[in-house]
DNA sequence: TTGTAGGCGTTATCAT
DNA sequence: ATGATAACGCCTACAA
């Protein structure tokens, strides 16, 4: 392998210049460039970025964290930063955690030995807090959609308890009085952050409702297509359905809607079911699934933001972007018109057939 | 930001004796370890990462290229990638091009500048054949499932073309008479190598069966959800549907159902739609969709092993890795039993409900 | 067991 | 316009 040494040597020049011409920088008469400029074709020469990352202290490459690629709602966020980080000249570089701690600490890893430039963080849940308040407090991280306990750690997600009550509430608003939920694990807060804020807000809606909540009816299987599935096949054993059910994520509604719909029954005929994330499939999904849209796209953005101005200095804040009800075919109403209920705010809700 | 000079002055030693504690390497004086120790602890100190690689000149990383992380087809050969990797201390990092050259090109040249070991291409099909195969000849290269035209290029995947023809085969056995088509682009077989390759196979199937492919019959839509979607719109303003399509992709397949079924048609029902991949929606889907599957987690470490082998400075190769036919409900069979075929192989058929 | 010093490949400062 | 040289932070002979 050639170094710059060897173009010079070539060129008959230094690496001075060498590395001027490389990068375009200040005056280098047109003849020497040319001289260099052949001698880097004839070796098939091309910098090594770890000498010149040293030199510079920055990579100008920044790592997005997730759980894993085969979780849809991810997709957009990403574009999102991809298409912010571009314009500042940086690399997006997407590392998946699998929900293995060890392999999480790889990647805080390479924040803190500076390979990359900063990071984002969507997954973390499963990382203790006061670890993750050091670091971000340290390093340039931003989370997205999955809130830490600290309020002070930069972060850009919706008001999910709020998403929640909008959700619940639409529900309520169908005449539905049964309501069954489908979570996150037994886990503390601290664990699974945004759906226990779902959990929450659910929870207080009912009971602004006067709407009595079953344990049977809780379903602390997770938030995944085959977290929805053992909820149907629990579902189906117990006596009766609920009228309606509100999973936690699109994923989780789909696995419930199959299942139940191998199970003999339909959806929304029999029950009712409510995602959340807005995720591609849930509007093609026959029936198209009733949820919550978060605008991916746009968190995306204003994290990368967010990051580009911890990397330069400056203080993070935490913001909260606005969510949308999306009706569709997964839920229907009781009621021939539905009316306003406790949880009701000025969210906007939309209706958008497959 | 502190150096490995700071902790040295800090613990009163030299910083190589810093370097041997922080790798844990040769035999360090207890007590002089826990001066260092502490002295890290002390300073909150994390050694760089771009220091340690510039001096062992490799980064323990490699880079997986794919064109969108919101294409399932990956996720499972990521998996195999990441396991592979870790058992021999490499890190994985994912970056997307959305298919868009310039991107490309950034992630060739982070293996030109050795910012990662070496990579694994899974979108390549819109750069320049010959500038592929300088740079597999002389980085750590290789590439999965998606085919480069020289064959010199190491590579693992399934025999597509083989595939196809057992794809096609299967429904002509099941009485298909009218087969139609969706594909890749109007492109060359060097941008669209597997849909290429896929498309080839079909028409030799139909061709060695006696049977007329209509030009209308063919969608060259690509191979997206979206892709699907549009050759329905245009299949029901034709006057009579096909017997059955082949669609040369999963997402392709699912969008085709969902449209043809928004229009008042039913799979397969009304007709019968073959995908390709196996990805998790397609036995997710209703109907299923009877397709293709790829060993795709062993193609992952396939891959992988390949990679470690040219980084270790050994040669390339090829691997095709065997395919399987799966039925499901999306197809129907027009005979009382199926029965053999002129593209017939040992290829297994399984039956798999979702 | 520990320290000294050279070098990994680059960029940038300071001369010339 | 160009060249010599000192960092950047780390690891590792080699010496002591």
């Amino acid at each position: 392998m050639y170094t710059i040494k060897d173009v010079a040597k070539r060129a008959g020049v230094s690496v001075a210049t060498v590395s001027r011409v490389l990068n375009g920088t200040e005056t280098v008469r047109e003849q020497t460039r040319r001289q260099v400029e052949e001698a880097i074709e004839a070796l098939q020469y091309s910098p090594n970025g770890l000498g010149r990352n040293l030199r510079r202290l920055e990579t100008k490459k920044i790592l997005v964290v997730l759980s894993t690629i085969s979780n849809q709602f991810h997709s957009r966020i990403v574009r999102g930063i991809e298409d912010r980080a571009a314009e500042h000249g940086y690399t997006v570089l997407i590392g998946t955690t699998r929900d293995r701690l060890e392999t999480l600490l790889r990647y805080f890893e390479m924040i803190q030995t500076r390979e990359v430039d900063g990071a984002i963080f969507m997954s973390t849940h499963f990382c203790k807090p006061e670890e993750a308040d050091f670091l971000t407090q340290a390093y340039p991280i931003v989370c997205a959609c999955e809130p830490m306990p600290d309020g002070r750690i930069p972060y850009v997600g919706i008001d999910d308890e709020q998403a929640a009550r909008d959700a619940a509430g639409y529900l309520v608003s169908c005449g539905h009085k049964r309501i069954g939920l489908i979570c996150g694990g037994k886990l503390t807060r601290d664990t699974y952050g945004s759906s226990y804020l779902r959990e929450k807000g659910f929870r207080k809606v009912m009971e602004e409702n006067g709407l009595p909540l079953l344990e049977a009816d809780i379903f602390r299987e997770g938030l995944t297509y085959n977290s929805g599935k053992r909820a149907a096949q629990q579902m189906v054993r117990q006596e009766g359905l609920p009228d309606a059910v509100f999973a936690c994520s699109d994923a989780a509604a789909l696995g419930l809607i199959r299942e139940l719909y191998t199970n003999g029954y339909t959806v929304p005929g029999d029950i009712s079911v409510m995602g959340f994330d807005n995720t591609a499939m849930s509007e093609v999904f026959y029936p198209s699934v009733t949820t919550v849209s978060q605008p991916q796209y746009e968190i995306g953005c204003q994290a990368m933001e967010l990051l580009l101005a911890r990397i330069a200095g400056k203080e993070g804040e935490r913001r909260l972007l606005p969510h949308e009800i999306i009706c569709r075919e997964s839920t229907r109403s009781k009621k021939a018109k539905p009316e306003s209920f406790a949880a009701c705010t000025n969210v906007p809700i939309s209706t958008s057939e497959a």
